[in-house]
DNA sequence: CGTGCATATGACAACGTTGTCCAGGCTCTA
DNA sequence: TAGAGCCTGGACAACGTTGTCATATGCACG
C-alpha cells in the first residue's frame, strides 16, 4: 500500500462490512457528534433547518444505530430469553408467540433457543443469554437445579419458570395444575365405569409427568381402586415405545379398558393404536391438540392454556423489570376437561 | 453517606445489577485485565498457577463476560435473525426448529419475530434485527418489497428469503415447488375422474397463494377443463369465511365434487364441513399436517418439507458468511404428494 | 450597555471488551 | 557469561454510542 493511501484518512474503520457510524453522519452534515445523537434518539433541542441536515445525511448514508454500543452503554439490551424445549412442539408455538407478544408490547425483542430437554443445554443456553446481556429470561426448566442462575439473579437478571418449577433456587413459577388436571380426567373415566385404567407417561423427573402420575394415582385411591404395576408406563414418549407400552397393557387377561395419556404426543400415538384395536377402549390425554374434534370418536382432553401460560409468565417478567414486582411467587393456572367422546366409552370388558 | 464511604473506589460502576467486570476480576486476582480475557477466552500463553488464579476469582465474584463489549469489539455478534410469519402456525415451528439448530451448530443464537403477515412489521422487526447486529437474517417475507434491506446487505448481513420470494431485491431464496404442487394435487383429483374442482386459497398477493392458483389452473387447462368462477375462493382464511366458501361451491345445481385446499389451516376448516356433508367430496390439501392420516378417510395432501427449508436457507446463510456463496440463488424445493384416501374418493354427482 | 437566562450545539469521558505492542524474566547456546 | 530467542504478562487504544458538562448564540430586561 503506498503511503499516501496510508495517510488517507479511513472515515471510521469499521469491521460490519462497511457500515456508516453517527461520526460519518456528523463530519457530513457539518454538525457535531452529539447532535447526531440527539436526532436519532428523538431527543429535543434539535432546531428543524439542522434535524432536516443530518437526517439527509443519515439517508444518504445508509446509517444504522449500532445497538451494540448503545446496550454497552446504557445497561439495558430490551430483549429477553426464552429457553423451551422444542420449538417444533405444537405446545410451545403458543406458548412463545404470547411470550413475544408482551415482549413486543414492552418494546422488547425475544431470544430464543431449545433445551431439547437436556439439563446441560439448557445451563448452556441460558447463560449465552445472560452474557448477551438480556433483560430477562422466561425458561422452561429442562434440569433441576438451576443454582447457576443464582448469580445472574442476583445481578439482575429477571426470571421466570414455565410449566415447570424451578430447582434449589427461589424464583417466580408459573405452572398449569397438573395434579389436578390429571385428577379430573381419570376421575372422568371411573365415572363412567372404568376400574381398569392405563396410564403413559414421560419421565418422572420431568415435574409435570410425576405431577400427572400423583393426579392419576389419587382418582383411582379416591375411588378405591388399588393401581397395578402393569396398567403403568413411565419414561416412554418415542411413538415405537409408547405403542408397545399401549399394546401390553391391552392384552393378557385383564386388560385395561382405558388409557389416560400423559401428553399429547402420547396421547396422538395410543390414538393410532387404539383404532386399530377391535375392542373399543376409552381414552383421556393431557393437553388439546388440533383436530382431537374430528377423530372417530372425538378425544376427550385435560386442556392446559399454553397460551395463557406464556402471557403470565412474560407479564411477571416485565413487572419484575418495572420492580413492580418483588416476591416470587407460585401461581398455577386451572386445566379444563373437554370432553368429546372417547373419555366417555363404557368399558368393553 | 459519610465522607470516607464516598471515597472508598467504587470497583466499576456498573448499571447491571451490579456486575463484576474483567477489571475487577484483575484486581481480585492480582494479574493484569488482559490476562484475565485470556484466561475467559481460553487463550494461549497464562501459566497454570495464572489461571488457576483467575478461575478462583471469577468464580468467587460470579463473573461471567460482557458480549455485549464483546460484540461492539469484535464485530460480529453470532447471532442471526428470523422474521417469520406467526410462531404459533405449525408449519413454522419445524421450519424454525431447523433454523435454529443450523445455527446451533455454528455457535450461533436465534432472535426471532413474527411480522403477523403486516408488511410494515416485518420492516421494522427486520431493521430491529439489524440494528443490533445480527449477522444474518432468515426471512419470511410479508411484503412484496424489500429494498429497505439494500444498505444493509451491502454492509454485509447475510440475507436469505424462504417460503416466499424477495420483493425487488437481488437475493437468495429458497422455495417449495408450489406450482408444481398444486398442478399435481389438481391432477391427482382429474385423474379420480373429478371435473368439476373447487379451489379455495389465501389471498393471490401472496406469492405461494398465487403460485398455488396457477398450478390448479394449469392442471385444470392441461385436461381441458374450464374453470367457472364460483369454484374459485381467494383470499379467505379465517374459518368462518372458509367455511362459507366451502358450503357455497358444494351447494347449487352443479357443485364440486372435489376441493382444492390452499393450505394446511384451510384445509381443516374444508374438513369440518366435509364431515357435515351427506355426500362423499374429495379433498387434497396444500401443505401436510399431524393427523392428516388418522380422520375417515385420511387426508391426502401435497407436503412441503418444512424442515428441509428452514435448513436449507439457513445453510445458505452460513456460507454467505463464510464467503463461500457469492451469487444469489433461487432455490426450489420439490413436494410430495401423500395419498391417503381422500383424493381418492370418485366424484359423487 | 451589561447582565441574566434560555436554547442550541459540541467536546469529552465512559461503558467492558479485545488486538497490538512492549517489557521483563527466563532458558539456551556459543 | 553475554547475546539471542522465547514465554508470560500488562499498558493502552479502539469499538460506537450516550450522559455530562461547557460553550456559544440570541434575546429581554434593567
Amino acid at each position: 500500500m503506498p503511503e499516501t493511501a496510508r495517510r488517507t484518512a479511513p472515515l471510521s474503520a469499521t469491521r460490519y462490512g462497511n457500515r456508516p457510524t453517527m461520526k460519518d453522519v456528523a463530519a457530513r452534515a457539518g454538525v457535531g457528534l452529539k447532535t447526531v445523537s440527539r436526532v436519532v434518539n428523538g431527543e429535543p433541542g434539535v432546531t428543524p433547518e439542522t434535524e432536516r441536515r443530518v437526517q439527509e445525511a443519515i439517508d444518504a448514508l445508509g446509517f444504522r444505530r449500532n445497538d451494540s454500543a448503545r446496550v454497552l452503554r446504557k445497561g439495558r439490551t430490551a430483549s429477553i430469553g426464552l429457553v423451551l424445549e422444542d420449538l417444533a412442539d405444537p405446545f410451545y408455538g403458543p406458548l412463545s408467540r404470547a411470550v413475544e407478544e408482551v415482549a413486543r408490547a414492552h418494546g422488547a425483542l425475544l431470544i430464543n433457543g431449545s433445551s431439547a430437554e437436556d439439563p446441560d443445554r439448557e445451563q448452556e443456553l441460558a447463560l449465552a443469554l445472560c452474557a448477551r446481556r438480556v433483560d430477562g429470561l422466561v425458561i422452561i426448566p429442562a434440569g433441576d437445579d438451576h443454582r447457576y442462575l443464582e448469580p445472574e439473579i442476583k445481578a439482575g437478571v429477571a426470571t421466570v419458570f414455565v410449566d415447570r418449577p424451578a430447582g434449589r433456587i427461589d424464583a417466580d413459577v408459573v405452572l398449569s395444575d397438573n395434579y389436578g388436571g390429571a385428577r379430573d380426567g381419570v376421575a372422568h373415566l371411573i365415572a363412567h365405569g372404568h376400574r381398569r385404567i392405563g396410564f403413559i407417561g414421560d419421565m418422572p423427573r420431568i415435574h409435570t409427568a410425576a405431577e400427572r402420575l400423583r393426579g392419576y394415582r389419587a382418582a383411582m385411591e379416591d375411588a378405591g381402586i388399588p393401581v397395578e404395576d402393569s396398567w403403568m408406563s413411565l419414561g416412554v414418549t418415542d411413538p415405537q415405545r409408547v405403542r408397545r407400552a399401549a399394546e401390553e397393557m391391552l392384552s393378557g387377561p385383564a386388560p385395561v379398558t382405558a388409557v389416560f395419556a400423559g401428553n399429547n404426543r402420547v396421547t396422538v400415538t395410543v390414538v393410532r393404536v387404539l383404532a386399530e384395536q377391535s375392542r373399543r377402549v376409552a381414552l383421556v390425554g393431557f393437553d388439546d391438540f388440533e383436530l382431537a374434534d374430528l377423530l372417530q370418536p372425538g378425544v376427550t382432553v385435560v386442556a392446559q392454556d399454553a397460551a395463557a401460560l406464556g402471557r403470565t409468565a412474560a407479564d411477571r417478567l416485565f413487572r419484575q423489570l418495572d420492580g413492580t414486582l418483588l416476591t416470587p411467587e407460585r401461581i398455577e393456572l386451572p386445566t379444563r376437561l373437554i370432553t368429546r367422546g372417547s373419555g366417555e366409552l363404557p368399558p368393553a370388558d
